[in-house]
DNA sequence: TACTAAACGGAGACAGTCCCCGCTTACCTC
DNA sequence: GAGGTAAGCGGGGACTGTCTCCGTTTAGTA
């Protein structure tokens, strides 16, 4: 319903420079760059920058959404190719390596599963809740997943595992070993669900 | 080896002063309460402030050292009190309970135990580790513990856990299930350790 | 070519960090 | 108690970052 007029020639280019520019301010300097900066090697004011992207929040997620989008395609091919299990494993070690590389996507992921009350965000975590989904549900059709567990459970321990991984520094070495350890938990245990 | 000249008494005074209030403001407004505004209302001048804990993390430690002494002995009472299993899961219950309730606990422990090259944050680091030391090791023992796990790793891993729970919002509510998930992972699996 | 609404940009108000250095005062000595 | 002195104080101010406001510029249209 929102009247869709075309942006003008001059807004996209700068909007379009902003993004490049922003993801690699972030990439960088992690979540917290310089927004002035960012606005600075952009070759705009600041004034622009703020009003294309009114919040950190807002530049951060449209700086990134490829890369949350390219997330879920790859959900889809490691489905493809993997027992359903095994599929959701690699993609969270992929989720986790990409939280910890990349710096700012951990802002991103962190508020794109967080329960707030900013419903601001909803295109990432949209797009990552049901890529988990997917991946989740196929799991548990084949007994290698607790029934009781959510997809959004399993992104929000994913996150938890980035974070301790962080902890150990070693640029996401543990991932592997931590996010094995939670997965064993994760298996249906002996005596049952 | 450090010439300990007693501080003198208005020092002492302006040191325990910030302590209080920085205790109170870190819990308000969590681990990036405005510095400036914790000197005065301690009634002092910034350059106190500053002279006495030249970094936050100082003064964020300084503030919360009894807390984390606390933890340390909480955990013998556990220890006495539990079977060494039950031990390690109440205690990192509280460690995760005290995390997300104090705000700027979760700042002061998430450093205590990350790997990074600030060597400064000794005391609470070394309190907890030990703490997770002994409880670890008579879990181990015990056997209801993997023994290839170190104590530090248990220590980031719940920190993960806090981290996650977060995200869930609803103060600490999952904190239980999340961290039993990972109790799971932890314990000997049946086709060996 | 002229018009107009969209978009720009940077000055400036505000908030936080942190240092510097002239001033104050607790403590010691006599 | 008086006086000397070094330990300690404190707030002004430089700096960095955020975000808004509004006079100016310009793309798109007729």
């Amino acid at each position: 319903m929102t009247q869709v007029r075309p942006m003008r020639a001059d807004a996209r280019r700068n909007y379009e420079r902003l993004l490049k520019v922003a993801a690699e301010a972030f990439a960088e300097h992690g979540e917290n760059a310089s927004l002035d900066d960012i606005a600075k090697r952009a070759g705009v004011g600041s004034g622009t920058l703020y009003r294309h992207f009114p919040t950190r929040q807002a530049l951060l997620e449209a700086a990134y959404v490829d890369r949350i989008e390219a997330l879920g395609t790859r959900a889809d091919e490691l489905a493809k190719e993997l027992p359903p299990g095994e599929a959701l494993a690699e993609w969270l070690y992929e989720v986790c390596v990409g939280t910890i590389q990349v710096r700012g996507m951990k802002a991103l992921l962190g508020s794109a599963v967080s329960d707030g009350t900013n419903v601001t965000l909803t295109v990432c975590g949209t797009h990552m809740k049901s890529a988990a989904q997917r991946l989740v549900e196929a799991a548990q059709q084949e007994g290698t997943l607790r029934k009781d567990i959510e997809p959004i459970e399993v992104l929000r321990l994913a996150h938890g595992v980035s974070t301790a991984s962080e902890l150990a520094n070693g640029q996401g070495k543990h991932i592997r070993r931590y996010l094995s350890l939670l997965t064993d938990g994760l298996r249906p245990a002996a005596q049952g669900e």
